[in-house]
DNA sequence: TTACTCTTTTGTAATGATTACAAATTTATA
DNA sequence: TATAAATTTGTAATCATTACAAAAGAGTAA
């Protein structure tokens, strides 16, 4: 769960992100959906509010907040790169009936042996198969 | 790690998969690397062996391949799909100095919670990080 | 063998996401 | 206000993947 900004402008300095429009905006969409979009969905979902975004500005905005660790990239399929400004380790499930991607809490797990001589930046878990929801469809 | 497959026209054909040369070819090489290559590493060692070889072969094999179930596609960079013959559950690392990823087991852990209600086809675990390798070479 | 059908492979062209790049705009600074 | 630096934008280029149709190969029955 992504904890709530309340002075989105300083959490985005104190991530040594100068707080442009674009970004906030940007940020502050990602932070108010947990609908992981792609670079098209929030390009679409914001080109109304700003007319003149740029579909790069999002690939540069999106970039930027990675390398400044805010964000996390999914990558569940191949040809569907998938953002979250929840950067808390946690799992991701998706439906491989809807399409849906829903977070999920991981179960404590101890130290992995095989990698602890290592640096680990980067935990990522995820699970593909079919929502309880859409089981229910199904079974209709 | 991967089962030995004593006998890899049977182990195809069990799968429902009819063993051309291209395919046995294909997944034999797979299945003797533990590189977890992408589909153009894949072609570049069997084209050699198979000078007529097309690109386009090897991705329709490796997406029959996973349609029945006999190799993982690994997606930890979105520029990066690679493919794996171990279907067991494990876990890979991505050391982002060197590139290389390498397999490693997972611990036991529960059932999840929140996913109870839900089928699960597919789970994967990837760690992104610096290898003990790279980690002694870059103190150096 | 031959004729026929079905499957697989191949090469080329099309697609689509992402990146490169330079011009235009905005912001910061003096 | 003038100037420099950072950011945004639009277009063109790149590159992995897919679509598609022709060619090659395998299987079957006469």
């Amino acid at each position: 769960m992504l904890k709530k900004i309340d002075n989105l402008e300083k959490y985005l300095r104190d991530a040594g992100i100068k707080p442009s429009i674009q970004r906030l905006k940007i940020f502050e969409y990602l932070a108010s959906t947990n609908s992981h979009p792609t670079v098209d969905k929030i390009y679409g979902a914001l080109s109304s509010d700003i007319p003149t975004l740029s579909k790069t500005t999002v690939y540069n905005t999106l970039k930027l907040f990675q390398k400044q660790g805010i964000i996390l990239i999914i990558n569940i399929e191949d040809n569907e790169t998938r953002f979250d400004a929840d950067v808390s380790f946690h799992g991701h499930f998706k439906c491989i009936e809807c399409g849906g991607v829903e977070d999920f809490p991981i179960p404590e797990h101890g130290k992995i042996e095989a990698l602890v001589d290592y640096d680990i930046s980067e935990k990522h878990f995820y699970i593909k198969g079919i929502c309880a929801n859409c089981k229910k469809i199904i079974n209709k």
